[in-house]
RNA sequence: GCCUAGGUGGCGGAACUGGUAGACGCGCUGGAUUCAAAAUCCAGUUUCCUCGGAAGUGCGGGUUCGAUUCCCGCCCUAGGUACCA
C-alpha cells in the first residue's frame, strides 16, 4: 500500500475539526503559551507559496509546545479594512464587505488544507462591527487621555481639568502641542469652546493641521511614496502640499519608554536597532538667538534653534531656516523678499520626502537680515535652505561650517565665513566634525574638552536665560485619519467645530451603506457621501476613518476574549495568557506594526486596562519567499519581441510574462499570443529557434505574474511534503527565491518512513525485535537535537536529522515498534497527518496532538572511547580511536609508535603534541 | 553616506562557546531492476594533479599548534534609513 497523503490529510483535517482538538481554554493546571502570527490582510488572489512559511513555523512550534504540555493559545484572524477591497469597490461598486468575505472565505479554506492547528473558535476580523466596537472604544481612551511627564503615564483628562481650576497651566508638565500659559483665574473665565480648544492641545488623540500631498484630481491624500516629482504615481496628476485638519495619536509622548524597554524584548538586533534609530533620540540645546531690528520694523523677534553640539557655539556664522519657518516673511529684509518668496514657493511644490533625498544639489536663500549671536553679540546672516525641515526640532539650525558637513557644503556655496573652535589632529582639514579635541576660539571655553564644554556652555545658557538643555526625538506624533470608506469610522462627531467623543452605550458607530466610493467633488472624504452622517441630525460626524494599524494595533489582546461583549479583553483571561510568547511575521513591520503595537499596550498599561507592559516577548522575523519572475522584451514602438540573448542590439522595453508560459527559460510563443489580447498579432526574433526570457529574483506579487500557488503543489504532493520542503529550504530568517527542485527528495522522506510501517502488501510490518545500541543511539541523538532546533529556530537542521534517523531505519531494516513510536512522535510538529495516520495504525485510538515528547535517555549517549582525528600541523590525516580514561602522555606513547604517525613525520623532529580530550589530536614538527 | 544582516561545491544549505569544512537534500555520473519508461534500490560526486599528495569557506593581511568561526583593511549582495542640526 503506497503513501495516499490525499486521503491521509484529508481524512484528518477533518477530525481535527470536528473534534475541536485545537481549541483552547483556560486551564491552571498547565502553563500557558501564546503563539501568534501577524494576521494577513485577505487578499483577493489567495495565498501563495511565500505566506504559509511564518505559518508554518509557528505551527511546528505550537505543536511542539502541545507536546511538551503547554497549554498552547495559537490563533488566527484577518486584518480585514484596508485599500484593495476599496479600490476594487470603485472600479466594480461592489461593497467591500462581500469582497472581503468572499476572500477570508478563501483563505480559511487554503489555510486548513495546510494543516494548521489554529483555534478557529477565536477567529477575528477587524472590520467585524463587534470587533471594531472597541477599536473606537480604545480611540475614545486616548482622547480622553494626557500625558503627564511628571509621572511618565498617561492619565485620565478629568485629572487634568481639575489642575487647570486649581492653577491653570502654570505648573503643569504634560506632552502638547503649543499653549500659552493661562492661570486659574483665566481658565474660569474661558468659554466652554475655548476649554475645549485647550484641552486638545492635551488629549492623546488630537487634531491638529499638517500638510498633506493633496491630489485634487483624485480627490485624496497620497502618501509619500505614492508621489513622483510632484505628480500622482497613478494617473500622472499634478500634487500639491496642502494643510488638512487631521487626527494625530501623541506617540511622541512614549519616546523614551519605547526607547528604554527595547532592551528587554528578544526580537532580532536588526529590528531593535531599526526602531532605536526610528525613534532617533539626541541630546542636546536649545539656543535663542535674538534677530537685529530693523529700521522699519520695531518687533522683537527671537529665533530658537535645536544644536547637538551646543559646544562649538563660537564657530556659529550663519542661521539657517527651514523654508516653511514662520518667522520668514515677517523677518525677510525689503529688498530680499520677492528672491526669498520665490524659493518659498519652489520647495513648497517638493514633498517632504524628495527635498530630502535630493541632497546633491546645496541651495538656499539670504533673508537680508541679520541675529545677534547670544555670546558675542557679533551679528550673523540668517539664510533659508530646504535642507531643513521645519517639522524636526525648531525648524532652525545653528551653522558650524568649520565641524558640520552639511553646514560647511552650505558656507563654500555660498561663501560665508568659517571658525574653528575644535583643535583635531587633522589640523589641516577644513572640516572636522568628530569630538576629540580641545576647544580654541571660544572664550570661556578655551582648552576644554568637547564634553567639558558642553556642560560648560548649556550652564552658561541656563544661567543667562539664553538657552537651556534639550533632548530631541525624531519620532514624530502619528497621523489617523485615513479620507478613505474602508476603515473605522471615529466616533466623533463635531458641535460648533468642536470635536465630541460618543459615549459607550452608542458605540459601534457602524459604517453607513454608500453609493459610490469615491470622494466627493468637494474633495470630503467617501463617507460624506452617507445621508444623516449626523449624530441627533445638526452635528456631523467624522467622515475620515482610521488607517490600517488601528485595528492591528490591538488585535492580540482581543484573541484572548473574542466574543466578549462587555469589555475589549476581560481581566481574568489577560491574567492567563499575558503576552504573547512567540510573536512570527515579516521584518517589514519593524517600524511600523511593532511599534504602534507597543505604544498602544503601553497606554492601555497606563490607564489600567491590562497588566502588561510589552506586547510581543520573543519576535522570529521569517524571511520572504522570492518569485522568479520572466521577462520578454518589445522592440521600442514595434510589436516585436527579441530573444534574451539578443537584446543589446535593440532598444527594448522589458515586460513581465506569467511565468507559467515559460519553462527553462523558454517562452511558449503559442500560449503566450493566446494570453493577452495586445499580444495575439506579434512577432519574435529567436535564438536557436527559441525565444528566451530574462529571469530576475523579486518579491511575489499578482502584477509581477510570479506567484506561485500552494494548491497546486498541495495537490501533486500533499501538505506535509510541502510543510517540511518550505522549512528545508533554509534558516528561517532568511529572504530566498522559491524552488521546488528539492521537493522530490522530502517526498521520498514521508515516502520512506511509509515503507517502515508497511510491506509491499499493505501490511503492517513492525515488531518488538530490540534495537541495535547504535540505533538507540541516534534515535536519542535525534529526539535531542529535534527539541534544541525547534527551540532555536532551526527548523532545517532538525528536518536533516530525522532524516538521518530514518535513513539508518531503512538500511538496518530496523521496524521496531518502540522505535518507530518516538518517530512519529518527534516527527509530529512537522509533517501532522501522517504521524496522525501512522499513530493510529500503532494502535493508538487518541490524536497525537496531545502526547507527550519523548524524554532523551542520556545514559545511552554517554560514551566510552572518541574516534580521534589525528591531525599533522593543523590538517587531519586519519583518525584513531582511543578510551576516554587514556591520559595524554598514555596517548602520546601509542602515537609516537604508530606507523601512520611515522609516516606523516618522517625524519622531522616533533615539536608538541596538542590534545584537547574529545576534540582533536594535532602534532606539530 | 550611515545602520543591520549576509557572502561556504553545479544548486539549497550544515559545521554547538576556535578543533575532522561540505552533514542533509537536490542535481549529475555509473550500476541493479524493467521489453521499455516511471518509480525504487546500490555506489560515486569541492577543485586540481603525476593517485602520493596539493589547494580550498568573497579579497588582502594578522593572532593561534589549529580560523568558515577572533582582530584589522577592502570588495560584493540584500534590507532599513537619510541633509535629523
Amino acid at each position: 500500500m503506497s503513501y495516499n497523503f490525499k486521503e491521509i490529510e484529508s481524512k484528518w483535517q477533518h477530525y481535527w475539526q470536528i473534534k475541536n482538538v485545537f481549541s483552547s481554554n483556560e486551564d491552571d493546571s498547565k502553563t500557558k503559551f501564546y503563539v501568534l502570527d501577524m494576521f494577513p490582510y485577505p487578499s483577493g488572489s489567495g495565498l501563495h507559496v511565500g505566506h504559509p512559511l511564518g505559518y508554518i513555523a509557528s505551527d511546528i512550534y505550537s505543536r511542539f509546545k502541545r507536546l511538551k504540555g503547554y497549554n498552547v493559545l495559537h490563533p488566527m484572524g484577518y486584518d480585514s479594512f484596508g485599500l484593495p477591497a476599496e479600490q476594487y469597490a470603485i472600479q466594480t461598486g461592489q461593497h467591500p464587505e462581500i469582497t472581503t468575505k468572499n476572500n477570508i472565505l478563501r483563505y480559511r479554506k487554503q489555510l486548513n488544507k495546510m494543516g494548521f492547528s489554529f483555534d478557529w473558535k477565536r477567529e477575528l476580523k477587524t472590520s467585524d462591527k463587534n470587533y471594531y466596537k472597541w477599536t473606537q472604544w480604545i480611540f475614545k481612551q486616548f482622547f480622553n487621555s494626557w500625558y503627564c511627564i511628571k509621572d511618565n503615564k498617561a492619565k485620565p483628562i478629568k485629572l487634568l481639568i481639575q489642575i487647570f481650576e486649581k492653577e491653570g497651566n502654570l505648573n503643569i508638565k504634560a506632552h502638547s502641542n503649543k499653549v500659552l500659559k493661562f492661570s486659574k483665574d483665566n481658565w474660569v473665565a474661558m468659554s466652554k469652546n475655548e476649554k475645549e480648544n485647550i484641552l486638545l492641545c492635551y488629549r492623546l488623540a488630537y487634531m491638529d493641521e499638517t500638510l498633506v500631498n493633496w491630489c485634487p484630481e483624485l480627490g485624496t491624500v497620497l502618501a509619500n511614496d505614492e508621489v513622483k516629482d510632484g505628480f500622482s504615481e497613478r494617473g500622472g496628476h499634478p500634487v500639491i502640499q496642502k494643510k488638512m485638519e487631521q487626527w494625530f495619536l501623541r506617540i511622541s509622548a512614549y519616546s523614551q519608554r519605547l526607547l528604554d524597554d527595547i532592551k528587554e524584548l528578544d526580537w532580532t538586533h536588526s529590528i531593535k536597532e531599526q526602531q532605536i534609530n526610528w525613534i532617533g533620540k539626541s541630546n542636546g540645546a536649545l539656543v535663542k538667538f535674538k534677530v537685529r531690528k530693523e529700521n522699519d520694523k520695531n518687533e522683537n523677534y527671537i529665533i530658537e534653534v535645536f544644536t547637538t553640539r551646543p559646544d562649538t557655539i563660537f564657530g556659529v556664522t550663519y542661521l539657517t531656516l527651514a523654508p516653511d519657518h514662520k518667522l520668514i516673511s515677517k523677518i525677510t529684509a525689503k529688498n530680499y523678499h520677492e528672491r526669498v518668496s520665490n524659493y518659498v514657493v519652489k520647495t513648497n511644490k517638493k514633498s517632504e520626502r524628495e527635498r530630502l533625498s535630493d541632497v546633491k544639489e546645496v541651495t538656499g536663500e539670504f533673508t537680508g537680515t541679520y541675529a545677534i549671536h547670544p555670546i558675542t553679540k557679533k551679528e550673523i546672516p540668517i539664510w533659508i535652505s530646504e535642507y531643513v525641515i521645519s517639522s524636526y526640532g525648531t525648524g532652525a539650525v545653528m551653522a558650524v561650517p568649520a565641524h558640520d558637513l552639511r553646514d560647511f557644503k552650505f558656507a563654500k556655496k555660498f561663501n560665508l565665513p568659517l571658525i574653528k573652535v575644535i583643535s583635531s589632529k587633522d589640523n589641516d582639514n577644513e572640516i572636522y566634525s568628530g569630538k576629540e579635541g580641545k576647544l580654541i576660539n571660544s572664550d570661556f571655553l578655551n582648552n576644554l574638552g568637547v564634553t567639558e564644554a558642553n556642560n560648560k556652555v548649556i550652564n552658561f545658557l541656563e544661567k543667562n536665560n539664553i538657552g537651556l538643555m534639550k533632548i530631541q526625538y525624531r519620532l514624530r506624533d502619528a497621523i489617523f485619519s485615513r479620507q478613505r470608506y474602508w476603515g473605522e469610522p471615529f466616533p466623533i462627531y463635531f458641535k460648533l467645530g468642536i470635536p465630541k467623543i460618543l459615549d459607550d452605550d452608542k458605540l459601534p458607530l457602524e459604517l453607513p451603506s454608500i453609493e459610490k466610493y469615491l470622494p466627493t467633488k468637494e474633495g470630503d472624504p467617501p463617507l460624506a457621501r452617507s445621508k444623516n452622517w449626523e449624530y441627533k441630525n445638526n452635528m456631523p460626524f467624522e467622515k475620515n476613518t482610521m488607517p490600517g494599524w488601528a485595528g492591528s494595533s490591538w488585535y492580540f489582546l482581543r484573541f484572548m476574549d473574542p466574543k466578549n461583549s462587555k469589555e475589549f479583553v476581560s481581566k481574568d483571561k489577560l491574567n492567563y495568557w499575558g503576552n504573547v510568547d512567540l510573536y512570527v511575521g515579516g521584518s517589514e513591520h519593524a517600524t511600523g506594526h511593532l511599534l504602534y503595537s507597543r505604544f498602544f499596550t503601553k497606554f492601555l498599561f497606563d490607564t489600567g486596562h491590562i497588566n502588561i507592559n510589552e506586547p510581543f516577548k520573543k519576535l522570529l522575523n521569517q524571511g520572504m519567499i522570492l518569485g522568479k519572475s520572466n521577462f520578454v522584451y518589445r522592440i521600442k514602438d514595434s510589436n516585436t519581441f527579441v530573444s534574451y540573448g539578443l537584446i543589446n542590439k535593440y532598444e527594448v522595453i522589458r515586460i513581465h510574462v506569467d511565468i507559467n508560459l515559460v519553462k527553462n527559460s523558454v517562452l511558449n510563443i503559442k500560449r503566450f499570443k493566446e494570453w493577452r489580447q495586445e499580444f495575439k498579432e506579434s512577432e519574435f526574433i529567436l535564438e536557436n529557434g527559441k525565444y528566451f526570457c530574462g529571469v530576475e529574483t523579486e518579491k511575489m506579487s499578482k502584477s509581477k505574474y510570479n506567484v506561485v500557488n500552494p494548491d497546486e503543489i498541495i495537490d501533486n504532493y500533499g501538505a506535509d511534503t510541502l510543510r517540511i520542503h518550505e522549512m528545508f529550504l533554509g534558516p528561517i530568517e532568511q529572504y530566498k527565491p522559491w524552488n521546488t527542485n528539492g521537493i522530490n527528495g522530502v517526498h521520498n522522506f514521508l515516502k520512506k518512513i511509509w515503507k517502515l510501517f508497511h510491506d509491499d502488501y499493505g501490511g503492517l510490518k513492525f515488531n518488538s525485535i530490540k534495537p541495535s545500541s547504535e540505533i538507540l543511539k541516534v534515535l536519542n541523538k535525534t529526539i535531542q537535537k529535534v527539541e534544541e532546533d525547534i527551540e532555536s529556530f532551526s527548523f532545517n537542521t532538525s528536518i536533516s536529522s530525522l532524516m538521518v534517523l530514518v535513513n539508518l531505519l531503512t538500511n538496518s531494516k530496523c521496524y521496531s515498534k518502540k522505535i518507530l513510536e518516538k518517530l512519529v512522535l518527534i516527527l509530529s510538529p512537522f509533517a501532522p497527518h501522517i504521524c496522525e495516520e501512522l499513530w493510529s495504525k500503532l494502535g493508538y485510538n487518541q490524536s497525537i496532538v496531545y502526547q507527550k515528547y519523548p524524554s532523551v535517555n542520556t545514559k545511552i549517549l554517554e560514551e566510552k572511547s572518541y574516534l580521534y582525528p589525528v591531525s599533522f600541523n593543523g590538517k587531519m590525516r586519519f583518525k584513531l580511536e582511543f578510551s576516554l580514561d587514556q591520559d595524554k602522555i598514555e596517548i602520546e606513547k601509542i602515537l609516537l609508535k604508530h606507523d601512520k604517525v611515522k609516516h606523516y613525520i618522517q625524519n622531522k623532529k616533533i615539536m608538541k603534541i596538542i590534545f584537547v580530550p574529545k576534540k582533536i589530536i594535532n602534532i606539530v614538527f
